[in-house]
DNA sequence: TAATATTAAATTGCATACAAGTTATTTTGT
DNA sequence: ACAAAATAACTTGTATGCAATTTAATATTA
């Protein structure tokens, strides 16, 4: 029953590598008082400034049972203001305000101190990448 | 602020698609009535038949914040059994049962099924597989 | 148009994860 | 030997994740 071996299974290192370099970013989030699910929220938000739930949830692959509780958080510490559409009260629009703005400056340097930790070539994260890409294409196929 | 951005990141594919592969096996342990963690525990337990908490930690990436009531629900299913060692009481065993050997059977095609809901090459997998165990090492090196 | 279906969030319930602190046991250092 | 340090599980508290259900609003259709 070798297939039923862990080290033989691809989803194990795969589960166990995420958590471990979210573990790596957690000392310099504690700083900003930002979880990591928090932290690639705003990232989104950074960008876009102002999208929907049901939108952020396919960006960031969560559904709205884990992102209103988030939001609602980012809302209590001023970084993201939470109203409805008018056009469509089903539809929550998030949009970043001006302290959640200013937060980009203290992350600025947050993801190359943890690529630090992480120790691979170029071509190493470029194939990792494109091929975890794959993976999520392929599953959202579906 | 490019290097901010969530498309730029190598940790957010990795989380998503850890996350997304795990709903894969979803439908498979819901028929067994395992959860994914509790399944990869077995799959230590398969192997090696008894082992302490601690070490089982090790393998698998967790604390026993996390595994202390997973194996107490692994327990009350009657899948393994757990006590302590009586030459050092600090020390947990956990020990697999008859039951829970002949969980095997049931297992034995879900890597096969889930693999193919995939759909990468030989040559992806590989280097993926070689990769996240990189990472890993780089990671338990602290 | 009135009933039905669909959609978007929110809620509920359960199972992780993990940091931090506690407890019990064993080891170490003097 | 015995106090102090170390170790292994356990416990507590917080934050996800997600399936399943509910609620409210909008779209569809007979």
């Amino acid at each position: 029953m070798d297939n039923l071996k862990l080290e033989n299974q691809l989803c194990f290192p795969l589960y166990a590598a995420s958590k471990e370099i979210v573990k790596l970013y957690t000392p310099y989030l504690k700083d900003i008082d930002l979880t990591y699910t928090q932290y690639i929220t705003m990232m989104v938000m950074w960008d876009v400034k102002e999208i929907n739930v049901k939108e952020l949830g396919n960006k960031l692959f969560l559904d709205s049972g884990t992102l209103t509780p988030l939001l609602k958080k980012l809302e209590a510490k001023g970084y993201v203001e939470r109203h409805r559409l008018s056009s469509d009260e089903r539809n929550l629009i998030v949009k970043v305000t001006k302290s959640g703005l200013e937060l980009m400056d203290l992350c600025k340097n947050i993801p190359t101190c943890v690529a630090g930790c992480i120790n691979l070539s170029n071509e190493e994260v470029e194939n990792l990448y494109s091929t975890l890409y794959k993976i999520l294409a392929n599953i959202k196929e579906d």
